[in-house]
DNA sequence: CGAAATCTTGATGCTCATCAAAAGTGGTGG
DNA sequence: CCACCACTTTTGATGAGCATCAAGATTTCG
């Protein structure tokens, strides 16, 4: 019943074994969602914040003429609602992509976090970095490259994700993603997604069997994407001492 | 010598005398920047983090084929370069758009602030998500809107913060811009961004006198922009007591 | 096994990019 | 103070990229 907080944040840093337990006792609920089930809607009142335990998720938001945006694809460790902590409603709609699990905990738990854990709270502000980056990178990617660049910047995305909470998965996997929702992340039509899709695979880049893809030339598609790996070059060393 | 960062804060949450004195000397020094000049440059090491004293910059990123993607614009207040709380090397690159005056700050010092006021590193954290949704707001404005949905959107952002640091702005103001800069922080061409102002004009929306722009009909552009206002709908009652 | 969802491909059209050129603006130095 | 130059704005003409519409093929799921 370890949380997946622990685990994620035990990937950027050493956490000391008082820091291990409050990050357990954080999230000690879980809530199962079966496929499809929503977990959140957009103006919905935030309760609680969330973190995925099992599962996948994806958050987007509807705009006015009932074109959908996917915002993010959420995996085991992430965050779910914390714009919770400004906003007494929810942003954006939550659903789960697979069964999942999700443990919700309070508000103040964190604010407790953050009397009790001064590194942890600073390392959240971090882990907020890494995100803020990698929404720009989406962004110059939606403001600036072409439909293909998109979508091969959406598969490499994914695996990266998929891989990095399990290490099996390498060139070959399951986005589980339909095209209309590809084309809704990337901000294309189902259409154009297959078009490039097929165009890729032509060009052998990637292979496709089924719902499985299969990564065959990952430098060239990572060009073709305007890739940019920011694994490499971390530095959380200024991080205060832990409790 | 007040420092922006109190100021800022203080907006959401009434500081403590302690907190105060904290922030102020969290920014102490202060560096000049003449108009164009740059603060930092994409792939340049991050030595310290920076808050906006005075003047406006802008932050983006250069594509391989040479487009450029604007990622946000900084106002008094704005931090810099917080990526540097996680990277060695910049994601971007900040130059100034007017006159400025930055204030650098150590990361050891926000290490510090951690420690010492834990409610002002949950306000922090808190501040992310601010920025965090507002720059999902962007994706979804650019993955899922027309050129002219952007423009206006891009018009009414520029407008709020300029409003939220001089009160006095209202429907008139001057964003400082070309319309090719306009252009690459819309994801569109100065060309496209020339017409669809003139589209906004000949439709009453606004009206233009040099670099001057007036926001006309304010409900109408909102709506052409899909704009959502987030500044209702605050809460901060979870942070934790002041020191 | 049947129905609904998804994928695939073709045909057509609109939005925005590109290319080009003229008019306006501001800054600089003689 | 004016002339000049670089930059910006504006508008037109043309074209490319992606959307839309449509229909058949395939997969998924109850």
């Amino acid at each position: 019943m370890a949380s997946c907080l622990a685990e994620r944040l035990g990937e950027l840093i050493d956490l000391s074994a008082n820091e291990r337990a409050s990050l357990d006792r954080l999230a000690q609920r879980e809530r199962l969602l079966r496929r499809g089930a929503v977990l959140l809607r957009e103006r919905d009142p935030l309760g609680e914040l969330f973190v995925v335990q099992r599962g996948t998720l994806m958050s987007y938001v509807i705009l006015p003429d009932g074109s959908r945006q996917i915002l993010r694809f959420l995996f085991r460790g992430d965050a779910i609602a914390m714009a919770g902590l400004v906003y007494r409603s929810s942003p954006e709609t939550v659903i789960a992509l697979t069964e999942c699990a999700v443990a919700p905990l309070e508000r103040a738990a964190v604010a407790a976090l953050a009397v009790e854990h001064p590194r942890l709270s600073a390392l959240l502000i971090a882990i907020d970095q890494m995100e803020r980056v990698a929404l720009t990178d989406r962004l110059a990617g939606l403001g600036r490259t072409s439909a293909k660049a998109r979508v091969a910047a959406l598969l490499i995305e994914l695996r990266n994700r998929m891989r990095s909470i399990d290490r099996q998965i390498d060139g070959t996997f399951s986005p589980g993603l339909t095209q209309e929702e590809m084309g809704d992340a990337t901000g294309l039509t189902a259409v154009h997604v297959n078009r490039m899709l097929r165009q890729l695979q032509d060009e052998g880049l990637i292979a496709r069997d089924g719902g499985r893809f299969t990564l065959l030339d990952q430098p060239a598609l990572a060009r073709t994407a305007y890739h940019i790996d920011r694994t490499a070059g971390l530095d959380l060393s200024w991080l205060p001492a832990p409790r």
